[in-house]
DNA sequence: CTGAAAGCGCTAACAA
DNA sequence: TTGTTAGCGCTTTCAG
């Protein structure tokens, strides 16, 4: 003990160290460390003192070996540069801030050969649970999220047949209901401009759904337009441009997302145009960044806070082996926010 | 053989099962997996069937156990809602996308005590390194990572002294720098809008920098403004609107953030009010978002992807044993960005 | 209330 | 090129 408490070496401390620093066996520290079963107070405080001492920190891996039980819960999403994921991540995090599980992001990039390899190697950590953004995946992937053994929950979207548990809402009703919404309002010539993204299933059955109920009215989108990369605020502005200029008969512009939507109320804006008399605007998703524009966007809200808070809430209850109040399918209903930019 | 190859139980395949499946011993079966040492073509072949077959998915937290090589970067950082932190979350992931690493996130919410719950967390990972966002840590978490034998990495800020490496940009001197240029064009009465995070040091350091430079000029802000949550466009209107009718003769407002920024530019010009003529603006961060604005706001990039990045090549190159071609320190330097709201 | 023994699933190091 | 033997640091289980 001569020459200190400060461990010089880069070796780690084990519970062994503590357990000779305190006199006091492996096992019992060990227990005191994880405030299981019963140990007398005295005991208990020669082990704190000694840990706190040496400054040990526990060896998880170790640990998770032993018990077999690992405490993390895997989220595997597209991106973390559209908003949108961030805050599906901070409603997971928020949920399972009082219980033991810690969420562990993977990236996709939207890419379903990268979403393989992200899963593969976050189910190699053993993970308690798995959520994963949309119901399309490699057969593989699906494989493997089956032979897992742990819950999975796929979020964001219903339309299609989950592996475990879908938590979302439906796209192409979304879809369907912006739709009426605006043919109801009366507007007849309408443009969409969206994301250059074949991958973003989501984007796509809205798309679908939103098409589909212009057809059952017997209505057609007569120009679109969609872009990829680049400061959506901007490319929002640009592509409604040049849509005008090409088809300046439009009276409705409805856009894949509230930036591009953004974009174009701004630049109608300046050009004087009156919005929602002469053109009216919608855009997806319902994002806070909205309130403070010089008009308030129609948009609808994707629900993800709900959707976060209720997946991560599926594992935890399934991980404490509790009765989920959930079925296999929660889907939620977005509401159509009519803004200043929608007539009713 | 005969009940087929799906495993109805719940307990994860493990080495052996691939070795019985393919009558290789299990370290064979392991180097095949690691493709790690030498292995007949035949072997492999019988190897990597039989795992695939199965569906066999390794087991990290044995692996990691076994060879105390645990190939996780823990990223610590503040909140997901400021976009700040999801862009070096990216930067940092795709800095470290062809090395073993992987990064994995802890959320502080600017708490000092809370970071220091997640970091030990995080460190009973053993994770390869650490990033952590600004230098001002509790003792206890400066102990922790001092103790934990691997490089950590400071970022975003390098005003103050480093546990180990920090990377970032110097706040004091970024206020500075933003005051000189608001002088130098001619700007007398200034109004500062800022968050009210006392915790957040990165601002605070701003301010500081920021008065300190206008006190050496004679100069003193003249109104200030704090707010906290809600929608920063919204609020950066609400705030302008006040500060001014409230002090109608100030001639530059400084925003700690671009999006109150923004708010306050469309405020102004809604008021038909002549920017930057009669009115001069500036906010902070350089986010791309500001591209679309009906005009350029005057900011400050916060170098935040170079961040990332630089922090991700120094925990990679000295993971991997390389001398690391940075020092302990790298300061990077914001640029001022004029935009249209700032006289030159 | 405390301790001793066994082993989680894998890999390092050595042997064949 | 392949296999064998010991653990990695902890927890489970069972005995005191």
């Amino acid at each position: 003990m001569k020459n200190g408490d400060t461990p010089e070496t880069t070796r780690s401390l084990t519970l062994r160290d503590v357990s000779e620093a305190s006199g006091v066996s492996e096992m019992t520290v060990s227990r005191v460390l994880r405030n299981r079963g019963d140990v007398s107070k005295e005991t208990r405080k020669k082990v704190l003192d000694a840990a706190k001492r040496l400054g040990y920190v526990p060896n998880k891996i170790a640990g998770a070996l032993a018990s077999k039980r690992v405490n993390l819960v895997a989220v595997v999403i597209p991106s973390m540069s559209n908003m949108v994921f961030p805050e599906v991540m901070s409603s997971i995090s928020a949920e399972l801030e009082d219980t033991e599980l810690q969420p562990v992001v993977g990236l996709t990039n939207y890419v379903p050969e990268q979403e393989e390899k992200v899963l593969y190697e976050m189910l190699s950590w053993r993970p308690s649970g798995v959520i994963v953004a949309g119901l399309e995946h490699t057969e593989a992937s699906r494989a493997m999220l089956r032979n897992a053994g742990i819950p999975v929950v796929e979020i964001m979207d219903v339309d299609g047949e989950p592996i475990d548990t879908a938590v979302g809402i439906s796209h192409r009703r979304a879809g369907r209901m912006m739709a009426q919404a605006i043919l109801k309002a009366g507007y007849e010539h309408i443009g969409f401009l969206g994301t250059k993204m074949p991958l973003d299933h989501r984007a796509r059955k809205r798309f679908e759904g939103f098409t589909e109920a212009l057809a059952k009215a017997g209505c057609e989108i007569e120009d679109q337009e969609f872009y990829s990369g680049g400061s959506a605020l901007k490319k929002g502005r640009e592509m409604t441009q040049a849509m005008l200029e090409r088809s300046p008969d439009l009276d409705f512009l409805y856009f894949s997302n509230d930036m591009i939507g953004a974009g174009g109320l701004l630049y109608l804006r300046e050009q004087g145009i009156d919005i929602p008399g002469q053109i009216g605007l919608a855009g997806f998703n319902g994002v806070e960044l909205l309130d403070g524009l010089p008009q308030q966007l129609a948009t609808m809200d994707a629900c993800r806070t709900e959707i976060g808070a209720i997946a991560a809430r599926i594992i935890a209850d399934r991980t404490s082996g509790q009765e989920s109040e959930y079925g296999k399918r929660v889907e939620l209903t977005p509401k159509i926010q009519y803004g200043e930019t929608l007539k009713r």
